[in-house]
DNA sequence: GCTAAACCCTGACGTTACGTGAGAGTCAAG
DNA sequence: CTTGACTCTCACGTAACGTCAGGGTTTAGC
C-alpha cells in the first residue's frame, strides 16, 4: 500500500500543492493518514476519489457540488449533470449572442473606415438603450428582417428617411390638407419604410413608439418633429 | 442642470446602489459633487459616463477593463473589444465541447437503463485518462471515427474483442506457431479492429500503446495479457 | 554529527463585482 | 419633534485557489 505525499501527489495529477490544501481544508479530500510531524500522507483510495474529483471539475462542476455528488451518489449526480447541462446550455447561447453583436460591430467599425471611439461608444449606448424596449424574440425579428433586406438597402433607407421627414414637412409648411393626395402619396412611402422595418409587427411598432417618447437622444437622432408626426399620423389614419 | 442621489440614478438605470457605491469606490465612476452633508450628486456628465459603463459591462469587459477604454480611448478600445472577441470564441468553443461531452455521457446514461453513479464516474475518470494520451485533433478524429461507424458497431467490436483474445489466447496455449495461418488469420482480424478504430492513424495507435503501458486500470479494463500481446504482436509483424 | 537544500506545515491576505447587513447621520412631511 | 425614507461609511462574505511569510522536517552530502 503505497502512499503520497502532497507534493509527490500534486506531481503526479499535475494539481499544485494549494489545491490539494485546499481540498483537505473544505473537507473534499483529506489525507487518509499524517504522519508524526503533521505531513499528508494520501493512500490508494485517496488517489480514486481524486481522480472523481478532478473528472467532475473537469465537468465544471463546483466542489459544492462534487462534493454532493460524492457524498451520496446515485439521483444526486444525474441530476446535478442535468442541471449542469441546462446552465451550459444557457451560457452558451448567451454568449454566443453577444459574441454576433460584438462581430457585427466590430465588421461595422472596419467597414465603416475608422470609425472612431466616440461613434463605437454611441453605437453600443443606441444598442443598449434600444434592446430595453423590445423582447428577446422582437430583438430576433428586427435582426432576421435586417438580413433580409440587407445591408445595402438598410444604407438605402437611413438616407430616405431624413428625404421623405423633409418633403412631409415642406407639405406642412405649405399648409396642404393631410388627406389630400400627395400627402397620402408621401404616408404611403412612410408607412412602407416602418413596414419594412418591422415586418408588420404591432409589437414592434409599439416599441419603436415608446422609444421615441421616453428616449429624447433617440428623438434627437431621428430628427423626430413631433408637429410632423401629428401631421403625418392623420394622414397615416386616413390611410387605415 | 438637474442633479441625481444615488437612489434615483440607481431606479433610473436599474443599477443597485451598491453598484454605484462600489463604482465610486474603485475610482470606476465618481459622482461629480456631493452635498455639504455628503449625499452623492451625479450631474448629466456623469451619467452619459454610466451609460458607457453599462455598454460596455453589457459587452462582458471587466470594471478594469472598462476603465481603461473610457481612460484613453481610441486605439485602446478596439484593442480590448478585438481581445475580448477572441476569448468569447475561446470561451464558447470550450464550452460546446463540453457539452457536447456531458450530452453523449447524459445519453448514454439513460441508453444504458440504470447506469449506477459507480458506472457514471468510471465511464468519467476513462474520459479524464483517455484525454492525457492523445492530442485534440487525434480525440476530434477518434469522435469523428465514432460516429462514422455508428453506436450499433461499436457495441458489436466491443464484444467481438474480448471473443477474438480469448481465441488467441487459446492458439497460444496449444502452443500454436504464431507464423502458422490460423494464427495469421487472427491477427488479420486483430488488425481490422484496430484499424477500425484508429482510422489507420499511426499516433493514435501510439497514445493507445502508451496508454496501455502506463495505465494499469486501463490494461485490467481491457483484459490485457502481456504473453498474448507479444504473441499476436510476432504475428502482426509476420503481416508487415 | 552537521549543514544546506528541498520539502512540509499553518495562517493570512489578494483576486472579481458586488450582496448584505450594522450603526449612524440627514432630510422632508406631519 | 417625531417618524420614515434616504444616505453615509465600514466591513465581512462569495469561489477556488495564488502567493507570500514564518517556521518545522527530512534527506543528501560532507
Amino acid at each position: 500500500m503505497r502512499v503520497w505525499r502532497v507534493g509527490e501527489l500534486a506531481e503526479a495529477t499535475g494539481l499544485t500543492v494549494r489545491t490539494l490544501h485546499h481540498y483537505d481544508a473544505i473537507g473534499l479530500l483529506r489525507p487518509s493518514a499524517r504522519t508524526a510531524s503533521g505531513y499528508r500522507l494520501y493512500g490508494e483510495a485517496d488517489i480514486e476519489r481524486l481522480q472523481r474529483i478532478r473528472s467532475l471539475r473537469a465537468l465544471g462542476l463546483s466542489l459544492e457540488e462534487i462534493r454532493e455528488c460524492l457524498g451520496r451518489p446515485g439521483g444526486s449526480l444525474a441530476e446535478v449533470i442535468g442541471l449542469h447541462i441546462g446552465r451550459l446550455r444557457e451560457e452558451i447561447e448567451q454568449k454566443t449572442r453577444l459574441l454576433g453583436r460584438l462581430e457585427r460591430m466590430a465588421a461595422r467599425l472596419e467597414a465603416d473606415g475608422g470609425v472612431s471611439a466616440e461613434e463605437f461608444l454611441e453605437t453600443l449606448e443606441a444598442m443598449t438603450m434600444v434592446e430595453k424596449y423590445f423582447t428577446a424574440e422582437q430583438l430576433e425579428r428586427i435582426r432576421q428582417q435586417g438580413e433580409r433586406v440587407g445591408s445595402a438597402r438598410i444604407k438605402e433607407v437611413e438616407a430616405e428617411w431624413p428625404v421623405l421627414i423633409a418633403e412631409v414637412k415642406a407639405e406642412m409648411e405649405k399648409g396642404t390638407d393631410p388627406l389630400s393626395e400627395p400627402v397620402l402619396a408621401l404616408a404611403r412611402r412612410w408607412k412602407g419604410l416602418v413596414e419594412e422595418f418591422t415586418g408588420g409587427d404591432h409589437g414592434i411598432a409599439a416599441g419603436v413608439r415608446e422609444l421615441y417618447r421616453n428616449e429624447p437622444a433617440a428623438r434627437e437622432w431621428a430628427g423626430f418633429d413631433p408637429a410632423v408626426w401629428e401631421y403625418i399620423g392623420r394622414a397615416m389614419r386616413a390611410l387605415g
